[in-house]
DNA sequence: CGCGGGCGTGATAACGTTTTCTGCATGACC
DNA sequence: GGTCATGCAGAAAACGTTATCACGCCCGCG
């Protein structure tokens, strides 16, 4: 081991292949092809391997990305990584795109569609082999015009036909609007006629769907929805906590919540533990996420699953897929209902 | 012929400068200082400049970095990404890196050196221009290596001196074993003497970090500390929840918990609530982290407060002030108590 | 024995920028 | 009015790889 190739400590600058081809007595072809796998005379190929080693050496990405235009990256853009459901979803990315070789670059447009445009522009910059949009707020002119350009996956947006036509774009969508459908009706199957929504930040396209599914799932029922039963709200707790204080100072009358949200949920939960309202003998609480906390509240909270993580890695896959120009395939991801404690028949 | 579709195939060939010095009239040259901000004759920059808009060209990075030998990236190293804690430091570096115009790359090591030394290699074939690295396994001598190739900020690692006497390394630490010990001093000081510590991973540093923390506060006040009642753990909320059940299952006395960190409160309170044990009625109960949604746990958590996204902040500008060749100035953070709702005084 | 065809190797041209160098004006100063 | 500085544009050299091209060698076959 003895390594005193280099005068100690200093500006160290990096090494080339031109250096490796030196130490080895080879052209930088050969060294080239020795690193790529290429035929070459096995006892050169031996050589090459040994000073590959001996100094370390590793070949410059972006030197590469240069000549053969790829960069093994690909953009990935959400509303808030730090958010627990993206951080769920970007789990599930981040876990197949490491099997594939490829590195995710991850940005936050933060519920603004300047920030979209500027990520953007930052994986085009950077020029990413694929894209990967969550939600956002992007108009469909501009996805579109990424089409082709490069793979572009979409998740979470509805009613994008025309960029879904196009080869070289998949679209990942979960049925929201179902799922809220399903998490008011099980409230209504318990007994349940006086239901409050919880929505979610109104810009955002999930927000609506569910809202919209509330209404369906009354509707189905033959349940009026009172005005005052649907709460504004912004899928954080905060938002969800206050408004059901006022709620409850109010004296509405009402025996179930359906937050739009898991967040929203517990703050819904806390706000009616603070006005000394059980849950869920007083009242029953539903969700929607099934974040990984939300196992643990007290009571673990009933809600509707959202496969985040699976989502992140079909969306991955698809990505893939369309980086080697296979048609991907799309896993058919369902929303169900998981029941924990925090809903209950309705006592009569 | 050209068809509204575009030809199959014909994916257009990205721009380049050649293109805009073609329209405009004028060398690559020319183009290159007027993107640059570098002196040109009024008319042709104004020429240019128009070229330059209507193409709506944009320079690559890539050929840029191959230059310049700078990506403006920032490589970030932490457990896991989508881990509560990790998620709002992460927020705290996306933030500043943002306003200074870095990207971040982020990579998780998934508690596994291997994946950190991966993760290293890539960030440095990817020639990133600094790397954070949050936590983790990597020897002192692996870290050490790093410094003077490039800016190194090394966040939650205590005892490396080495790397931090030579210039170009920043390391920024929180006093864990201080927050545990203020943390389990508010239990003795509500009257607690039975006190109960929910570990941590063992591997992380933190944990072990905390756990003497706790030790040292009961030594200060003459407790003795009774093996059964430091329960392995893991960080995580099932390994907590279950902990606490087989405890309360063999009826050892204790009046207080001292999780090591937020989740395994959940854990905890969760199991607590199942065993009919009230929090804080029967038992006080303390995290550690401040996790959002710790204020809304029910009851809402007394916990010693990380500031997770000034943490990241601070590291972010400690590698921006790095790669900019000037001394960091390290914000010194602290733990503090947040009294909340989980801890109460004990019943005599 | 000559010649064509693999095969392996080195030289070299890309890739798209920025930087350096060169050249040509123009203006200033003696 | 000549010489020198100065300003600005274009040509060309870098950056570190991979791909292409051309060449030399050995082998087999006619």
């Amino acid at each position: 081991m003895t390594s005193a190739l280099g005068s100690p400590g200093e500006a160290a600058r990096a090494l080339t292949i031109r250096d490796v081809a030196r130490h080895a007595g080879v052209s930088i072809s050969t060294v080239s092809r020795v690193m790529n796998g290429k035929r070459v005379r096995p006892e050169l190929e031996q050589a090459v391997q040994q000073v590959l080693s001996d100094l370390n050496f590793r070949p410059s990405a972006v030197a590469r990305s240069m000549v053969n235009g790829t960069t093994q990256t690909v953009g990935v853009l959400v509303e808030d990584i730090s958010s627990a459901y993206y951080a769920e979803l970007i789990k599930g990315i981040e876990g197949v795109l490491e099997k594939t070789g490829h590195h995710p670059l991850f940005k936050s447009s933060h519920w603004n569609v300047e920030f979209e445009e500027e990520a953007l522009r930052v994986f085009l910059d950077h020029n990413v082999d694929a894209i990967i949009v969550v939600g956002g707020l992007l108009p469909e002119a501009r996805l579109a015009a990424l089409v082709g350009r490069l793979p572009l996956v979409i998740v979470g947006r509805s009613g994008l036909s025309r960029v879904s036509l196009s080869l070289g774009a998949a679209l990942l969508t979960l049925d929201q609007r179902g799922g809220a459908a399903l998490a008011t009706r099980h409230l209504i199957e318990l007994g349940h006629r006086q239901i409050v929504h919880l929505c979610g930040r109104p810009t955002q396209e999930d927000a609506l769907a569910r809202l919209q599914g509330y209404r369906d799932a009354m509707a189905a029922h033959g349940l009026e929805v009172r005005p005052e039963w649907v709460l504004e709200g912004d899928f954080l707790e905060v938002v969800a906590y206050r408004a059901m204080l006022g709620l409850v100072e109010r004296k509405l009358p009402f025996t179930a919540v359906f937050a739009a949200n898991d967040q929203m949920a517990f703050g819904a939960n806390l706000a009616l533990h603070r006005k000394g309202l059980r849950v869920p003998d007083d009242v029953s609480l539903i969700g929607f996420d099934d974040l990984p906390v939300s196992a643990y509240m007290v009571p673990p909270l009933t809600t509707v699953r959202q496969p985040a993580q699976q989502l992140g890695e079909a969306a991955a896959r698809a990505a893939h897929d369309l980086m080697n120009h296979t048609s991907p395939v799309l896993a058919q991801l369902q929303l169900n209902l998981v029941l924990r404690e925090s809903t209950r028949a309705l006592r009569r």
